[in-house]
DNA sequence: AGACGGACCTGGACGC
DNA sequence: TGCGTCCAGGTCCGTC
């Protein structure tokens, strides 16, 4: 569920209530999410102070005191929030709340300025996951990420290179996090709309002969950074899920050209196509079949 | 290597 | 109301 905008949504809700405060205890109220967590999580985490919190792709990043990394992914339904509205009255936490049914972390803060928080990791599906890092230490989940789709290392260039050869949908190459790292489903959708070309071209026909990347990567590239760029402004996308640290909704669902929106018509001024629901790999893909075009 | 389907989970929406 | 079916933003793994 959470793809870029959303990580990137938490990460900014989160980092001026977290960033400076120290770890004073870990509760688990399971032994795993997707994947068991990683052995004394919560004795490693303890006693440490979270100096900043960064993203990679779909991941979150506490960089700890010592040169502990802790790790997270939110999965389809993950999500970090404060016990009890802590963020708007501090003091009203009461440690001896029982813990909702798909509350399964709950880590107690000490902020400079906020004073006592209790941090909350749920999870309904448990899709997620946790690890922790030493300093230096490769993580496996990290290793073959392509570049980030907002830096200056992806660009038309970079998806023609990994793009090159490839027989499958470009649908399926933009959501391979090797190609370029954070997009999902929805963003997908979103961006190849933008550059208007259909999710059932072949990567590798977008490429041109001499290997370089040409007008439509161009687009695509363009459509990628746009998309992603406008969906953190707007706070991400809220559908069933997800919420921002603070309880509150993203808004781009409501700016969604395709996305969810099957026999709806195609926003493209003065495009007269009907949007149009597949499915590829088992996924849904929205497109207008008028201005998205193939090879 | 690349492509595909299934698996991992729960809950909400829908149809009968 | 209740039950069954389908669907969902992600990723990993086995198989072809």
């Amino acid at each position: 569920m959470p793809e870029l905008p959303e990580v990137e949504t938490v990460r900014r809700g989160l980092a001026p209530h977290v960033e400076g405060a120290e770890i004073l205890s870990v509760a688990l109220n399971r032994a795993d999410l997707r994947f068991p967590f990683p052995p004394d999580f919560a004795a490693r985490l303890a006693g440490r102070r979270i100096e900043r919190i960064e993203r990679r792709a779909k991941y979150l990043l506490f960089r700890l005191s010592g040169g502990l990394t802790w790790l997270g992914h939110l999965g389809m339904t993950g999500s970090f929030g404060f016990a009890d509205r802590l963020l708007a009255e501090p003091t009203r936490y009461r440690p001896s709340a029982p813990a909702g049914r798909h509350e399964h972390v709950v880590v107690q803060l000490r902020h400079p300025r906020e004073g006592r928080l209790a941090l909350v990791y749920a999870d309904p599906r448990r899709f997620g996951f946790m690890d922790l890092l030493e300093e230096d230490e490769k993580s496996p989940y990290l290793a073959g990420l392509g570049p980030e789709p907002l830096s200056n290392a992806f660009s038309a260039e970079s998806l023609a290179e990994r793009f090159a050869g490839r027989r499958g949908p470009v649908k399926a190459a933009l959501l391979d996090q090797r190609v370029v790292a954070g997009l999902g489903n929805i963003y997908v959708c979103e961006a190849l709309h933008r550059a208007h070309i259909r999710p059932d071209c072949a990567a590798g026909a977008l490429v041109l002969k001499s290997g370089r990347a040409g007008a439509r990567l161009d687009r695509l590239a363009d459509g990628v950074r746009t998309v992603l760029v406008e969906a953190i402004e707007a706070g991400g996308s809220t559908l069933r899920d997800f919420r921002q640290a603070d309880g509150g909704e993203g808004y781009f669902q409501h700016r969604f050209a395709v996305y969810d929106r099957e026999g709806e018509p195609c926003p493209t001024p003065l495009c007269t196509g009907t949007v149009r629901r597949i499915v590829q790999s088992g996924r849904s893909s929205f497109f207008c079949p008028v201005c998205q075009k193939g090879p």
